[in-house]
DNA sequence: TTCGTGTTCAACCAAATGGTTGACGACAGG
DNA sequence: CCTGTCGTCAACCATTTGGTTGAACACGAA
């Protein structure tokens, strides 16, 4: 498969409007593929072929109980895209929070570099 | 242009590994176009691909100053992403607190796994 | 064993994605 | 004005993506 690292895999994962609304929708409930296909308008083969991508991101499993392949949401997953997120949003504030300081430090300016 | 909602076009930016190394980057610094090209193996005209994603996004804004166009990270948008997963994380975390009671709330069991 | 239901596999297709190279537009400085 | 630098536009290409249909597999029930 893909030499592609998780984090990748599932912010793809969610950028679909249709995979981002079927996990909504197991928040609620574990669900079939079925019963997961049921309200949009594509072929029960899209929404398995939707469910690997979701999988392969690790945002779901699947039991086996008889034909059924109830689909189960991994929530912790989240957990690598807020980390991602807020490292992030952390070191821009970290940023702007300085420039404040600075800003606010200095008298008023003609045509200053400084490094 | 496409008619695809904020949400997905956010989630689908930062799904790319060169992306999101730019946007971690941004957090430091505004960058021009050259100065963010020059750590990657492609092309400039690559980079300058990548950014017309990220500003469609929403996350990355360009100022103008002579030949340079300064690049700055608009951190809000990550509010986007945040308020979505934390919304479906305490769904699910709300579905398990009801799960937990149930449980509890029933005799014992004929074939409690319990570890 | 045969049938029906739930799900996946395979082949195919159109559109989107991420990369390339080459030419062009915008601008500062001789 | 000419030149060099920064950046984007255009055309092209290979791969991936999201959809289709038809066949096959897995299993419970009859």
């Amino acid at each position: 498969m893909a030499a592609v690292d998780q984090l990748s895999r599932v912010f793809s994962a969610l950028a679909d409007p249709t995979r981002r609304d079927m996990v909504a929708r197991l928040t609620v409930a574990d669900a079939t593929v079925n019963e997961l296909a049921e309200p949009y308008d594509v072929s029960v083969q899209a929404v398995s072929k939707h469910l690997r991508v979701l999988e392969d991101a690790g945002l779901v499993s699947r039991r086996r109980d008889a034909q059924r392949r109830p689909v189960h949401l991994e929530v912790e997953v989240f957990d690598l895209m807020t980390t991602w997120i807020e490292r992030y949003r952390r070191r821009a504030e970290e940023r702007y929070r300085r420039l404040d300081a600075l800003l606010e430090s200095l008298p008023d300016e003609p045509e200053g570099d400084i490094e």
